[in-house]
DNA sequence: TTTTAAATTGACTAATCAGTCAACAAAAGT
DNA sequence: ACTTTTGTTGACTGATTAGTCAATTTAAAA
């Protein structure tokens, strides 16, 4: 398997459980079954692959986030299918999303803010929120506002699904969830 | 001054500004102005000193929020206060509202769960929503949810306001802003 | 004043860590 | 077959770090 993939998967887990700060390089290389050294071979330095692992999983969140929206045509549902999409992904991959919440929230924030894919992708995320405000569907009000609220609704309602994980079937929770997130962004 | 309170403030602000992987403790001692050797006096390991930190710092936002908030009769306006009392510490104490923002979502957030202090604290609070629940003034649903809920907004807002600090004297944006706070909350 | 305890220093150390490198292996190109 | 490039190893190193400690100062108690 590609030692590079290897590698980043080892990191992900060992900086959700550890932390960026009690997690040495030898520690990721040995998680992942490889020499210390390819480490190095594949990211310049430790902060790099940090870096990289951050952009990587940033992209493949808000991929699937948008999965499939395109099908549907416009209105609320596509809105509601972003918010399923949102958080069946950090249901599914736990941590993942864990470290995109730990790197969010840590000075990594800055370093990949400038980062051409990540620049591309919320701009055309802050298009699609633009079509909604004009229709509409939500609130006028500043677009960073609206996807930072966004994504800490969703962040809490991952949080409550992991705690209560059969709450996911429970249609009328689903209904209460939903509507919370609605009523929140709704003009 | 005291010497453990200017080893917390430097602490504060260096892992802020670079994150507690890249703060050394040399760095904190000089940064305070004091020998290197004194901060193990008042701290058994770099790890005490940032769960002390941690609990400190929780315990002064949650003071600070539910501030003169009895004072009120019961009602949603205790709600708007506790509300506004958040964002205002927020963003009066910017160093502090992001060490806490970074350690909610570390591994140290599950070292201080089993704190005495903050488990009395978080007790208190519980109960506050929960009568809020039973007076049908927020949603009936779980109160760990709720609170999540409420403290993503929060962050939201504080980050909203940081970015744009004349829209905290912009009564239109407040109300839009607590607007989407109660819509969320309502029943 | 004398004695005891607590605070403070900074040089020191043992351990750890990020990153290097020479050597070797595998793959790709010619 | 042969050459070149790329991938891989793991021992090694220089720098850094958390934490110690004997010595000194300051404060408190008797």
């Amino acid at each position: 398997m590609d030692k590079r993939e290897l590698l980043l998967q080892a990191a992900t887990k060992l900086f959700v459980e550890r932390g960026f700060h009690a997690t040495p390089t030898s520690a990721i290389s040995k998680e992942a079954g490889v020499s210390a050294g390819i480490l190095f071979h594949y990211f310049k330095t430790k902060d790099d692959l940090i870096v990289q692992l951050y952009v990587d999983l940033k992209m493949e969140f808000t991929d699937c986030v948008l999965k499939d929206v395109d099908t549907l045509k416009a209105g609320i549902s596509k809105l509601r299918l972003i918010w399923t999409n949102s958080w069946k992904w950090g249901l599914e991959n736990p941590k993942k999303f864990d470290f995109l919440r730990q790197a969010d929230n840590s000075t990594y924030s800055e370093k990949i803010k400038s980062h051409p894919d990540i620049v591309k992708k919320y701009e055309w995320f802050f298009a699609y929120i633009d079509t909604y405000k004009e229709n509409r569907f939500i609130k006028n009000t500043d677009t960073l506002f609206i996807m930072n609220v966004m994504f800490g609704l969703i962040t809490s309602m991952v949080n409550q699904l992991r705690l209560n994980p059969k709450l996911e079937n429970d249609s009328l929770f689903l209904e209460q969830a939903w509507e919370m997130f609605y009523n929140c962004l709704k003009p």
